[in-house]
DNA sequence: GGTAATTAGTCGCATCTGCAACTATCTTAA
DNA sequence: TTAAGATAGTTGCAGATGCGACTAATTACC
């Protein structure tokens, strides 16, 4: 916890007035990195679940998760704007889906643009096999947490999010595709 | 916060077991999902400042920063434990950081397997112009936690870390590289 | 002392993904 | 009605990155 602090580091008075003359900056102190250190392990300690499992990729995953979460049918356009996820890279996972007949779309009679996804019956029948167990890998990687730490933590989140405009929760996505 | 919930989700006896018939997963509560949009969105943003500004990648700026941390040279091989990158990724950053002379190697006579790397003025100059940038870019990104939020997320990122085997603190690493 | 196993670093290959251009459709407004 | 702009989705392209094979050098072990 406590770091051999530089006589720079030594007395600031705030964190920000920190960035002196022969300051450094510390990867392992970095909240940017710390991120995505983590979230690629995470990622990777999931991959084996969907990945090695069922031979899907994230992407792939955001669909199925997305889909399989909503009861209604949504658009592609919907997943992207909801995943954050670039509607190329959505639209390659639909098409792969598809293929593997998880997925199936209808054209919208009132847009003749867009296509209403809706997972197959195999594709709940994965759906349903791979969220548990997902959740399971989540706990484990949370176990490390008490029950009142993961709690700040998800809102430490939400708080983290919503200063960044990430703040887009299932209701409000619901409320937008409505309309 | 309160979200509409389904019949079975309404009295489980812990989260754990809420994976019932008929649950599902809202991704906007499972923690990957949320760490890897976070990561992503925080990338893009300190992105504008070493790539637009430097034209530098997420993998260069491993190698600067991890260079520019550490008072003596290191191995790449060093900075790929450390930062936790591919060691392939490590190498191609190392490439282009001397063709643009940020930093420099020279053959360690002990081990002619390794080089050691080390900033040179240019790189050093780079360094010391773009951290203090980065570490405002952190406080804009952290701007919407408290003092104490921030001390509680940078705690409760270590125990995830620590669980996830990610805990190497720049003292490890200094005591791994000295032996 | 010599052979096998290990390690640092490089590179080709395959994959992934963001960007931007493109088609088709819909909307707006003159 | 028609033309301009917006939107859903697809696709070619290029850059990034992980993997694994490879070289060269070192260490371990018999």
């Amino acid at each position: 916890m406590a770091k051999a602090m530089s006589s720079e580091q030594a007395a600031p008075i705030r964190e920000e007035a920190a960035a002196k003359k022969g300051a450094r900056l510390d990867l392992f102190k970095f909240v940017p990195f710390r991120l995505n250190r983590l979230a690629s392990e995470v990622s990777n300690a999931l991959a084996v679940e969907y990945g090695e499992r069922y031979g899907l990729d994230i992407p792939s995953w955001r669909v199925l998760a997305t889909l399989g979460f909503r009861k209604d049918a949504c658009s592609a356009q919907y997943v992207a704007e909801c995943t954050r996820t670039h509607k190329s890279t959505i639209s390659r996972a639909v098409t792969a889906l598809m293929k593997r007949q998880f997925i199936e779309r209808v054209e919208n009679e009132d847009d003749r643009r867009e296509f209403r996804l809706r997972l197959t019956r195999k594709g709940r029948a994965l759906y349903e096999e791979l969220f548990p167990r997902l959740l399971q890998r989540e706990q484990e990687i949370l176990a490390g947490l008490s029950t009142q730490e993961r709690r700040d933590f998800a809102m430490l989140l939400s708080k983290l999010e919503a200063s960044l405009g990430l703040l887009q929760t299932s209701e409000e996505a619901d409320a937008k595709e409505a309309y």
